[in-house]
DNA sequence: ACAAATACTACAAAAAAGGTAGTATTAAAG
DNA sequence: CTTTAATACTACCTTTTTTGTAGTATTTGT
């Protein structure tokens, strides 16, 4: 009902990763997939995604490999989902076009579940890879969370 | 990755509609499985769930049915999500036990899905039935969420 | 030319979600 | 005491989603 998947999860780790790069290096889907234990072609695709949304960029050829587009602080998690797992939203009636099978006799669940929705988008959009990037976290101010 | 199941829909959905039950008055997991069109095994299994966890109360016989135990208030959902879901957590590697692959070359991302997982607790315990049940949702003051 | 990298597509295996069926048990009503 | 309407339990099946594998094409630095 709401976990983590493996592919938020590979992009994470390796979006950390690539945040902790120096200036104009790069990191291979290989190198990736060796220090973390990652599946190779798995990670390559979920790599690929995030390249085509415009996450990272891609050099191909050898010493290719990936980095940031832009800084941390301001890659948005909305963003990294959207790129890996498309445009999903939490129930069925709230998808485009879905149909509602308790639209006729009244979903009594419905407005809350929008305001779920609501709340959650809140959060996706205000925190950032920066966030997840720090290795002590600040407990003074954790995540800005669903604002 | 984060998305309401059939089974919290159905749940939450019986269960605001007991909610709104005149005092000792049952309502059947037929009743429920046709004013809402739900597939009624399924809904059954559900409501047993329910009961077994003390949310609900089972009158077994002609013109038993269900009713709350407590008031929508004092339900909480994290209590549904434990009796329907049981103990699921947002990443394996917060399972009881669970082995997490990253530990040895240490997982970068660990920390804020712990910090994430904790939020979400919050926010469980935090909302109640009544919030669910409530007709117009109150727009100042939205839900409590994960505070 | 070669090798090391990304890009793309199809497929398969595993896990989770969603649903069906049958039987047992309980208890109210006649 | 029989019937009937309800819950309780268990096993199974289908579909969808997730996760992983394989193979080929393409690009590019040396």
């Amino acid at each position: 009902m709401f976990r983590f998947t493996k592919d938020m999860e590979y992009a994470l780790i390796s979006l950390v990763e690539l945040s902790r790069l120096p200036p104009n290096q790069l990191v291979s889907a290989r190198e990736l997939s060796e220090r973390y234990e990652l599946p190779f072609k798995l990670l390559a695709r979920i790599l690929q995604k995030l390249g085509a949304a415009g996450v990272i960029k891609a050099f191909k050829g050898p010493q290719g490999g990936y980095c940031l587009v832009e800084p941390p602080h301001r890659v948005k998690l909305g963003r990294i989902i959207e790129a890996v797992r498309g445009d999903e939203r939490i129930a069925d009636c709230l998808t485009e076009g879905g149909s509602c099978a308790q639209d006729a006799c009244g979903c009594t669940i419905k407005p809350v579940i929008e305001l779920f929705q609501d709340k959650w988008i809140n959060f996706v959009e205000n925190t950032t890879l920066d966030e997840f990037a720090r290795s002590e976290l600040n407990p003074e101010r954790p995540m800005e969370m669903l604002g």
